[in-house]
DNA sequence: GAAACCAACTCCTCAGACAAGCTGAGAACT
DNA sequence: AGTTCTCAGCTTGTCTGAGGAGTTGGTTTC
């Protein structure tokens, strides 16, 4: 049998695989390190390490002189993982969801500071547009999206938003390979509509032209 | 209660902190074990607990033969951790967004068993908003708004409105204690008025409603 | 030039020793 | 009796030395 994982790692997966079979409570202490050591067959290192893995994933906690317990049943949702796995239309969606709501919350909350921003990045976007590489092109629509998300002030929706980055933009990358159509025209006009809208103090059309602009790319990929 | 912290975890924290100041590029090899446990004084296995807890959270990952890789500059969001300390306001915010949006998809992808579902879950909120204990009126509450994102046919919103449920309700039973006014009277008829453009295949009333009931959710708690 | 070889690196695992901290039972005291 | 003190025996924490196993890059060999 080849062993494709290290003895820790297995071990921590017979560990995470006991407690989600119910085998300790949440709360509860496992047996000591040298007894887990000896019904696993390894050495006391090597389940130390196991422990410790679990331990970075928030499921178990060590408490010196006390013994080692179950702080969660299960692992707390990788969201990179889950992203890595979405479909794409339904990270759009989401997106869609999250940025159509900042555009509005950001033509009520946008400062000055936040209005520079949106004429760095426009004009940052309008020069990547136009014969940059691929790459840069997505860095620069990123900026001026995230731009939009930062304006409406609320840390929740950025860092949501920051989540979704990595995956939206393999996403365009890949848009990019197959359609180099849709890169130059209505886009950065597109773009500069929603800038207005947030610098009008408009937040119904702000939240449209948002939501009109990402459903366009959501029609672009299904 | 205090709280010291084991050499391993604060070792695991110095090396985060040096990735995060890119002393580490990504992709790049940390220096060997040896060579760590010298520059910070500690001993071997110390480094490699912490290099095993870093590798639990996706940030190192370590290649027998090779040597210890940096994969991500920085752990993953820990929503349920985010989730906690996050101001109520910006939470309800966030929830706006996504329910909003799914209530408009909805409207268009709703099945008859979804119809059905938002039957069932507005009759126990109805029988759960006249006498019911506090918690079980919230879960009632939330059974309903979960049948509306789940109508929307959007695995990644479903997990989304999962990760905020916790600290959802934990703000809505503390809002039940300070007031018990507006548990009774519209709101029963706000959430079938949703239901109900949903079931009418109409996207845009659908949103309108779902987000003015949240808008006023939000305006009671700010 | 290409394949085989090898040495020097890396992480992986184990065992043993001791330190540090917690817990509960019993002794000592009030 | 009730409270506090003490301590033995458990726990995890840390270090070290010894090999095992895999990778890498240079050298030798053909």
């Amino acid at each position: 049998m080849i062993r494709r994982h290290p003895l820790a790692e297995q071990a921590a997966e017979e560990l995470l695989r006991r407690i989600g079979s119910g085998e300790w409570q949440l709360g509860q202490k496992l047996p000591g390190e040298t007894n887990l050591a000896a019904q696993l067959g390894v050495g006391r290192s090597t389940i130390r390490e196991a422990v410790r893995e679990l331990a970075g994933r928030r499921v178990l906690e060590s408490r010196q002189g006390s013994g080692v317990f179950v702080i969660a049943y299960q692992a707390a949702e990788d969201w990179d993982q889950v992203l890595r796995k979405a479909d794409i239309t339904e990270v759009l969606e989401g997106r869609l969801a999250i940025e159509t709501e900042a555009a509005r919350l950001a033509a009520t909350r946008r400062t000055p500071a936040d209005l520079r921003t949106f004429r760095y990045t426009l004009a940052d976007r309008k020069k990547a547009s136009e014969k940059s590489p691929d790459d840069w092109y997505v860095e620069a629509d990123l900026a001026f999206h995230r731009a939009v998300i930062t304006a409406a002030h609320n840390a929740l929706l950025t860092e949501l938003f920051d989540t979704f980055v990595p995956r939206i933009r393999r996403a365009m990358l890949d848009m990019l390979k197959l359609d180099h159509v849709h890169r130059h025209r209505h886009d950065q006009a597109a773009h500069e509509a929603i800038a207005d809208a947030i610098r009008d103090r408009e937040p119904e059309l702000a939240a449209a032209r948002a939501r009109e602009h990402l459903s366009a790319v959501r029609s672009i990929v299904s």
